[in-house]
DNA sequence: AAAATACTTGGCTATTTGGCCAAGTAGTGC
DNA sequence: GCACTACTTGGCCAAATAGCCAAGTATTTT
């Protein structure tokens, strides 16, 4: 029956995975990956509203994906856990198959 | 300003991310690793309802993460992507860098 | 063919999420 | 101190999600 032992686990766990849920977010952690950014900069790629964006990025910090570091006016944000790379080429693959075998029921 | 394509891709990454963003189906997919399973043998394991555990497995279905198979009355869900089981390493060493960081400001 | 089992789907409600705008905060430069 | 820039936060609304119950489907059993 799950104990509350393995549920608060999972649910942890799952917070992750709902950082890394929504479009914008996998953006900003792969341009992140290549370079640390402060908000605007992130907010000109996106084009999205500021205040949007820094929603986003403080999600990613809560579940700490990213780190933030004040710099004069402005806030830079970095790639804490480079691990979560490594999600990329699976979902990748994930969803390469996908489409394959989705192709394949429609083509004739 | 993000192009439509790059938005495109990351829209269906980002459901992939989606499908795991859930304690309930981040169990199933840790059993479904260790053997294939009936709704009904999950449905037991977790304590919901087991039109609820149904629409989890379909979510992750969708996604392309388990695969489903109908046998006489049952139907045996599989992990079709055993590579998702890659992120749970990377989502642990996460959650630890968390948990102690945390620990470390609360401490004193 | 009727009953039982194992699911799936539709309908409903409560909660969460995502977005923008407006207002607030924190440094910088005059 | 006052204006300016770079953010963050609160308020609000629209849309998506999660849960249960009830109803529907498919297969087996009697």
């Amino acid at each position: 029956m799950m104990d509350p032992r393995t549920q608060a686990r999972l649910a942890i766990r799952a917070n992750v995975f709902k950082a890394l849920a929504h479009p914008s977010r996998l953006f900003m952690v792969e341009q992140l990956a290549r370079k640390s950014c402060c908000v605007c900069e992130l907010t000109e790629m996106i084009g999205a509203d500021m205040s949007t964006v820094s929603k986003h990025l403080s999600v990613l910090k809560g579940a700490g994906i990213v780190a933030d570091e004040k710099r004069g006016l402005q806030v830079h944000y970095r790639l804490k856990m480079p691990c979560v790379l490594r999600f990329f080429d699976c979902v990748g693959e994930v969803v390469e198959t996908n489409a394959k075998e989705e192709w394949e029921l429609v083509k004739r």
